[in-house]
DNA sequence: CCTTAGACTGAACAGGCATTCTAATTCACG
DNA sequence: CGTGAATTAGAATGCCTGTTCAGTCTAAGG
């Protein structure tokens, strides 16, 4: 029973997250509105009514999708800046994990940035409210360290909150642009000394 | 009859304005897809019928806006830049311009962004197209401004299209923490002389 | 072999909304 | 005022798409 059980939940994870990763594709394509349920369940192999045996809506794939992603990203940029020491390497982490995750994670990085820009979902239901929330307080991670550095004298004293933003926007649109140019594997991480060198000592000529 | 026709044309003008300024309202608010007919027409106290009067779809307000503004916005900071002389005022030109420009048209902004995340036009009609181009070309600006300052020896060596785009990122990102913020006018460009050193030092303690 | 519980299917349904259409209204001009 | 051309209004149309549901299939248990 115990047996039968168990086979029958795990079947039913496999089958959730082929359906998540099918939903991962159309709508990265064609967004949350311009993506049909009939499109979902093709990508999928599945009928619409089986989608419906999943989830229970539209909404709640979207959701359920970004939630997943949003907190593995999360996750791992808090485990990997908070083994990182010292102002400097904690940002280095958080940047190096930043793109690493998007090199592998292409696709998302379209919803996770519609996500950022609230468009989406200006009228968020309790799930969108959770995500949106969960967004935010990353800037706030972000913030500590920039804050920790500077109480340590590694950075300038300068208004964490909007370090923590402009480093936030910088990494997106290196992103952004990386996708764009259709590069190859591995070129967007190999990007991370850049990005951390202009972070923390400017363009400017020395 | 010229001035007949004149004053016609100029009526004609007048609506066109009203209607696009009701249209960014509604917008701006719910985004492209969770705005209908109906909002603009009441936003804009017009029937629905004569929306289609003066526009041929809702699709061609909306692109109409879009590239209104971006227009107006892109000409703006060319003005500016080029009137600056050296790197560093260049770059303090664009920023100012830019946090001046959305300081003044804050709804504008979630348009702004979310035409820049591709999100709302995967499937970009010609008209898109051409605003997105314009949106890539401004890239190209800054890149160019970045690239000169390079040459004469102001600015490190590095890589100017990926120097330019974070820069941008950092623009928008510090224009959504302080919309988000609501913070009150003249605090946003204010943040220029931050945006500016932030991007020419760096965060590190010199 | 049956039985039957549960999974699967996709056609049908219902609501929403862009667009169209025509009757009512306005207005320029005589 | 009278006339008709131009304009406006908002009801009606038709399409699109999220969701449901009644029937079909599968396979485990007897």
């Amino acid at each position: 029973m115990t047996v039968k059980l168990s086979r029958k939940a795990r079947e039913g994870l496999v089958r959730r997250r082929e359906l998540l990763a099918a939903a991962e594709a159309v709508f990265s394509k064609n967004g949350f509105f311009k993506t049909t349920m009939a499109d979902i369940a093709e990508e999928a192999e599945f009928a619409i009514g089986t989608l419906y045996q999943i989830f229970k809506s539209k909404e709640e794939i979207y959701l359920s999708l970004v939630d997943g992603k949003v907190t593995a990203y999360l996750t791992e940029v808090e485990e990997q800046t908070r083994a990182a020491v010292g102002g400097p390497a904690k940002i280095e982490a958080l940047i190096r994990t930043k793109l690493n995750f998007f090199e592998h994670n292409r696709n998302f990085f379209r919803i996770y940035v519609a996500e950022w820009s609230g468009f989406e979902w200006t009228a968020k239901s309790a799930f969108g409210e959770r995500i949106w929330r969960k967004l935010l307080s990353h800037l706030d991670l972000i913030a500590g360290i920039v804050d920790e550095g500077v109480k340590t004298g590694e950075f300038k004293r300068l208004a964490s909150q909007e370090a923590a933003f402009a480093l936030n926007g910088m990494m997106n649109a290196t992103i952004f642009h990386w996708i764009l140019g259709n590069q190859p594997p591995g070129s967007l991480v190999a990007k991370t000394a850049l990005l951390k060198d202009l972070f923390l000592t400017g363009i400017h000529q020395a």
